[in-house]
DNA sequence: CCCATTAATTGATATGTATCATAAAACAAT
DNA sequence: ATTGTTTTATGATACATATCAATTAATGGG
């Protein structure tokens, strides 16, 4: 594993030793999930930290089976760190949701690098605030706000921290959308219709293309 | 300030060295707020870690006016970790819920200490996990259950985590139960009134009384 | 103790969203 | 190509819950 091409992705790494990174990375495999795939599992064990190198992966809660998305995670992102300490149980099932490619480091040494390497210790606590903050954010969405706010909210999401832009293919199902927003499928299906017909973004399949940023935001805004 | 009254509390700091409890003890002010009282502020910046010595507190979300409840807090918890390294903005509001006592580190010590003293930072690491995983609970009850389930999961959580009994004097008002639970004061009203009719709990004004744990827990996992 | 304010309660009504049913379209496998 | 399966779509209906309105009860300050 050449660590100049782990640098490109993320300054996870820039802070390990020589030796350090040396034991991280020979206890790592390389693994290629394809679309649809299930990379982890809730309630199994956690002895795996994903990094991300490609592709974009759907991190959801699973109960009653129904499937609430609390994230998705892309290149450059770390998974698996809020359930590094809770009695190494997963909390999270992560899934591929297009060919994506991850590397599985060993929880054990990761942790043995937090404990020798304050920096490290400090991004990873500086990570876990960051994902507080950004599962916040989705919860009051998800609970105060009605179907258009969170609809337009999962639109914005998608398009400014996943595909960042505004024009993109959606690799997610209507059934996904409906999950990251807390609704049923047809409901989310009827909204973005709406969005489409009222030319707030234009959606034909696949395909989705934000015609007007403003209005979005004003849905988001009011809820 | 003694060390010993401290580990009572919580063993939260059992792992720091003389030195290190000195620098830290010498830096924190206690403080009594009043019921009602607000401890510290969304949106403000974040220069404080509290430490609960006594009382109730309310962590909670503001929102278009309207309050989300994320928790509540309690002696020997922590506030505050999770809005250490964002750009030390709170994320939350605190409010005290009766007389409370706190105690308030400086986040920059708190901060230091977690570079020198890896048990430390392990314990951090391990609270913001299980605070993670608190959230997650409650975003799944506000998001996946109906009111019947969200109002016997804030219930079950206040008779079993807050006050430690099915017999308990209520501190919180119905308009905090509904922020608790993401719905409207009458309705939480009407629920709880609800419960009381079908003899699974007991209200009468502030006072709540469990009586079945088996119906409540039957709402709760039926949504 | 009284008045003002806030909290708790109850009923009637409105509304957002789920659910059910059904069909068309897209996709995958043989 | 053909078939089966999943995804997307649309309409009709049911229902949970918010909202509005009005009343009573509790609380706290002067």
């Amino acid at each position: 594993m050449d660590r100049h091409q782990f640098s490109k992705f993320s300054n996870w790494f820039d802070s390990l030793t020589e030796e350090q990174w040396k034991k991280l990375s020979s206890n790592t495999v390389c693994i290629t999930y394809n679309k649809g795939e299930t990379i982890c599992k809730q309630g199994s064990f956690a002895n795996t930290i994903f990094f991300v190198a490609k592709g974009v992966q759907k991190i959801y809660k699973e109960y009653h089976g129904q499937n609430l998305i609390v994230k998705f995670s892309q290149k450059g992102e770390m998974v698996g760190l809020s359930s590094m300490y809770n009695s190494n149980i997963q909390q999270y099932t992560v899934a591929s949701v297009c060919e994506s490619v991850l590397y599985a480091f060993n929880v054990d040494i990761v942790k043995e690098i937090i404990r020798a390497n304050a920096d490290f210790a400090e991004h990873i606590i500086s990570c876990l605030n960051a994902e507080q903050e950004e599962i916040m954010e989705r919860t009051l969405s998800l609970t105060q706000k009605q179907l258009h706010g969170r609809l337009a909210d999962a639109v914005i999401y998608l398009a400014r921290r996943i595909y960042r832009s505004d024009n993109f293919t959606l690799q997610v199902t209507r059934r996904d959308m409906a999950d990251f927003c807390g609704t049923s499928t047809e409901s989310a299906i009827r909204i973005l219709k709406e969005f489409h017909d009222d030319k707030i973004i234009q959606v034909e399949g696949k395909h989705l293309k934000i015609i007007s940023n403003e209005l979005l935001e004003r849905l988001s805004e009011i809820g």
